[in-house]
DNA sequence: CCAATGTCAGGTTGACTGATATGC
DNA sequence: CGCATATCAGTCTACCTGACATTG
């Protein structure tokens, strides 16, 4: 890991931008996004360790956790995890092997499969969610005020990009 | 890529999270950092696609233009672009092969490398900025100060987190 | 001798593309 | 037949670890 710097790089990076280009308001979020992304997930990434999980793994567990019956199509879970399909039959391959989830027919339609978590998943997802909770996700430092702050504009955001469809 | 949902996915889970657990803001706010990371990186890579450069290398050919001699050690690039020194390495590796980019010896230190900009990395940086800017980095929907409100909310927890010190 | 610098080999991971088998 | 669902094979990227040669 490299050694912290004595000044903020990305202030830096905006003071020299501004000088020649446009849009340095602009660059300097987009570039503190993809740091503080990488920082999260480092962090959370440590809080899932022992119960070997990371971050997209354990979201499918949540997420099966909230689904009435604990079982969800993979076809459904992608959209929702916003993730690509083939990566949902790869979470689900590593979560099947480790005995959280399992593999069920859909009842009535042979052509979808459905991710049903098991009662080690489920007591697995309860146990990972105290350490990650415990983590508040690398963002203990940010006050309440700032966390709603944070998820609105970032809310916009993804509204304007058609992440989804507001209702 | 799976379709857009009817509803927030964020909100939706931060609901039912809120039923079980603690830390549901900072839940919301983690994962829509992540969700929206995804989204830019995305969007620049798609403007940065036909000069061949992913944001990475991108990156780094943009440092090298703000440095004053337009070289920089590889050592003092790691840092600066936050990423391993494998990683430079390889980006560098990437950006020499390429020609936009050459590696020449230290003048004094003989351990040390310099990563130099050549005419044509020069020439394709500042065409790669125009298309960056244009695309405003996927952040053309968010006003100034929702700008400057998100960056600086970052700014707060990247310095918490020892990303950098303070001088 | 020890520390710093960069490279290399090897392994893991995640994510995508395109093709395929199956069922509606 | 078309479309949808899930999987699979193959590829590519990023990243890390540990070892190494060179130099200060």
């Amino acid at each position: 890991m490299p050694s912290p710097l004595k000044f903020d790089p990305i202030a830096e990076a905006q003071r020299q931008w501004q000088l020649r280009w446009d849009r340095d308001d602009e660059m300097a979020a987009a570039t503190s996004i993809v740091r503080v992304q990488q920082i999260i997930l480092a962090e959370v990434d440590t809080a899932l360790k022992p119960f070997d999980l990371n971050f997209a793994r354990y979201e499918a567990l949540v997420l099966l956790l909230f689904s009435k019956k604990g079982s969800l199509p993979l076809g459904k879970m992608g959209p929702r995890l916003m993730v690509h399909p083939t990566s949902v039959t790869n979470i689900i391959d590593r979560l099947e092997a480790q005995g959280f989830v399992l593999r069920v027919p859909h009842p009535t339609d042979g052509r979808t499969t459905l991710a049903e978590l098991t009662e080690e998943g489920r007591r697995v997802t309860v146990q990972a969610t105290k350490a990650v909770t415990n983590s508040a996700f690398g963002l203990s430092v940010l006050t309440a005020k700032e966390l709603k702050d944070l998820t609105a504009i970032l809310r916009k955001l993804r509204l304007a990009t058609k992440d989804y469809i507001e209702s």
